[in-house]
RNA sequence: CGGGGCGUAGCGCAGUUUGGCAGCGCGCCGCGUUCGGGACGCGGAGGUCCCCGGUUCAAAUCCGGGCGCCCCGACCA
């Protein structure tokens, strides 16, 4: 490709709505357009980006046995709610009526297309495994888009589900999608991790994410370094020390502790540790008034408590609710409350001789014990895990915290779906059952716009060699001069008839403009060809983005195919 | 959805406080010089000052309403 033909501009200046390196850098390298909030234009480099991309995941998909379809971007409301999920997403589904008031939506996933359309086709339990993908639209209507590409409206993805007899089946084909997915991330050439994930609105048992380790990353993560343990921070387990040993249950009294409201006064007034108190935290769930007791130095991790309340609404009491539940904020007591639903996490009913809210504003309990003064209508872990907490798993680590970058995420749905769409088969025994389905989806853009937010340094991008727009980017300096002009046009086509992918600055600039665009654009490899290449011969420079300035090295224009296929090799086996 | 910020040429911004010719840099077009790290000179084009309404002799500027975009939070398969 020409530059001087090519349809995007790089910009010298920073765009000013964008705020991370990732999202300046893609419209600042021409990219990328911005159509509306979480709305964009892909134009010709990021396509290619794109469809390498689609491409690597196609090949892995394909050799894992999965088989390419296309389902509707619009569909009938009814499917959705079949499946419950018109009210699950809420106003993230959009809404349209066609010309005859047809309700419909435009999906945001395909879960409820593919059980339809399976159950359409599968008979029998000779019909399965099978297992369907696609790499299609999605719409969301999300309430924040951001960072470019990370957060959208409008994506691309590809969804996969598979389709298998029973759950032995549906772990064969949740292993084998994994494996896809290391693949497809070892040779995009990004470094992921996997963590345990909370399968939130989806459903289902098991879960893992793909995160690609960012700063800027929307997710919080948490990793043992000596066991390997890895989750996300919604989902994750901790171990924490045990609350101080104050040996048997002593008898429970009352003590004054004058306008202490919160667990650090309250700990520093009496002299104790905050992990010998205990406090509470209320909550609203789908109308209920929820009463939660946990030890005073947790946290309460709201997603677990969510799920543990089976999904719904949550939400954190306002002060009017706990007053009218007769509950006195900042000395709340779970000893002599019993009119409201009392939850507790795991770390309340353990240890001893707790010092605890006496509902009075002025007073605390001290020695204060699970089972002797207070009960709790449910237990659960619903701990969040802190910076200092052991890892879960093995004793010996302390875990770790980062951020990342989902990027793809896997679920064994069960039957939650094929129950509710009554997608069954037809057994050996002449038995009729529900199919067990996973899902296993990867964000193509956004695992583009994550590449370039990872992957870039002051001066642009640093694309993987695998996902690259180009192989090289081609530099002809001094174009003027009929000698150059027509030795960079030689290496452009003996460089192309080899197969590689050239980007060919061509166009009438500066070197130090062409040399800017080209660490901006960031193609694996830089090729130029200038009176200096050419002073002691016909000869061009090669210089890979990655390295040095100095890292050049000026090759003979014969040699220039192999010399470059050589650099691209020795970079593709770094990735 | 709560909080904050912004909206003026393709991009980045000044001008708004105190109403009075719509400006600067970059980019773009033409000519010439220059030519390995964002060169220089001369000339030129480019505007619904987000939209609607109001006040005023006069509105980018003041008032009312609306829309859009960004950030923090809530939400997020």
């Amino acid at each position: 490709m020409r530059m001087s033909q090519m349809f995007g501009k790089t910009l010298r200046d920073d765009p000013s709505d964008a705020d991370t390196a990732g999202h300046r850098l893609l419209i600042r390298a021409g990219l990328v357009a911005q159509v509306a909030a979480g709305v964009y234009s892909y134009l010709p480099m990021a396509l290619r980006s794109m469809r390498k991309i689609e491409n690597i995941i196609r090949e892995e998909m394909n050799a894992a046995g999965a088989q390419e379809v296309l389902m509707p971007v619009i569909q009938p409301v009814e499917l959705w709610r079949q499946s419950g999920r018109e009210e699950a997403f809420g106003p993230t589904l959009l809404h349209l009526n066609d010309r005859r008031e047809r309700q419909m939506v435009l999906a945001p996933t395909h879960e409820e297309a593919v059980t339809d359309l399976a159950r359409r086709h599968v008979r029998s339990y000779r019909d399965l495994p099978i297992n369907l993908y696609q790499i299609q639209t999605k719409l969301r209507d999300e309430a924040r888009p951001r960072a470019g590409l990370i957060r959208v409206r409008e994506f691309h993805m590809k969804d996969a589900y598979s389709f298998d007899t029973d759950q032995d089946g549906l772990d064969v084909a949740y292993d084998k999608m994994v494996q896809a997915y290391w693949n497809i991330f070892r040779r995009s050439g990004l470094d992921v991790v996997a963590v345990e994930a909370d399968s939130g609105a989806m459903g289902g048992s098991d879960s893992q994410e793909y995160m690609l380790l960012a700063d800027t990353g929307e997710d919080e993560l948490v990793n043992c370094p000596a066991c390997g343990y890895a989750a996300n921070v919604e989902r994750a387990r901790s171990r924490y020390a045990p609350a101080p040993d104050t040996g048997e249950p002593n008898d429970i009294e009352i003590i004054d502790t004058p306008n202490m409201t919160t667990i650090a006064e309250l700990a520093e007034f009496l002299s104790i540790e905050e992990s010998q108190t205990l406090k509470a935290v209320f909550y609203v769930h789908d109308g209920e008034f929820i009463f939660v007791a946990i030890r005073g130095d947790l946290d309460v991790n709201e997603v677990k408590l969510a799920n543990a309340l089976g999904g719904g609404e949550l939400r954190l009491a306002s002060d009017e609710e706990v007053k009218a539940a007769g509950i006195v904020a900042g000395s709340a007591s779970p000893v002599g409350i019993d009119n409201v639903r009392k939850l507790g996490d795991l770390s309340a009913t353990q240890g001893a001789n707790y010092v605890a809210g006496a509902n009075d504003a002025q007073k605390h309990f001290r020695n204060v014990n699970h089972g002797r003064d207070f009960q709790l209508d449910d237990v659960i872990d619903i701990a969040k895990a802190e910076e200092g907490h052991g890892c879960p798993r093995c004793d010996e680590g302390t875990l770790n915290f980062s951020r990342g970058i989902e990027v793809g995420h896997v679920f064994k749905l069960g039957t939650k779906f094929s129950e509710a769409f009554s997608a069954n088969y037809v057994t050996q025994d002449g038995e009729e059952k529900p199919m067990f389905m996973g899902c296993y989806g990867i964000g193509v853009g956004r695992l583009l716009g994550a590449a370039i937010e990872s992957r870039h340094d002051d001066e642009g991008i640093i694309f993987p060699a695998s996902i690259a727009p180009y192989d090289i980017h081609l530099v002809s300096l001094n174009p003027g001069d009929e000698e150059i002009a027509s030795a960079a046009d030689e290496v452009y086509n003996s460089l192309t008839s080899a197969g590689l992918e050239v980007l060919f600055d061509d166009r009438d600039e500066s070197a130090g403009i062409k040399f800017s665009d080209a660490d901006l654009l960031g193609m694996p490899l830089r090729v130029t060809v200038s009176r200096r290449s050419m002073r002691d011969g016909r000869n061009a420079e090669l210089k890979l983005r990655s390295r040095d300035r100095d890292s050049a090295t000026i090759v003979p224009i014969v040699n220039a195919v192999q010399e470059a296929r050589g650099l691209l090799n020795e970079l593709s086996g770094a990735n």
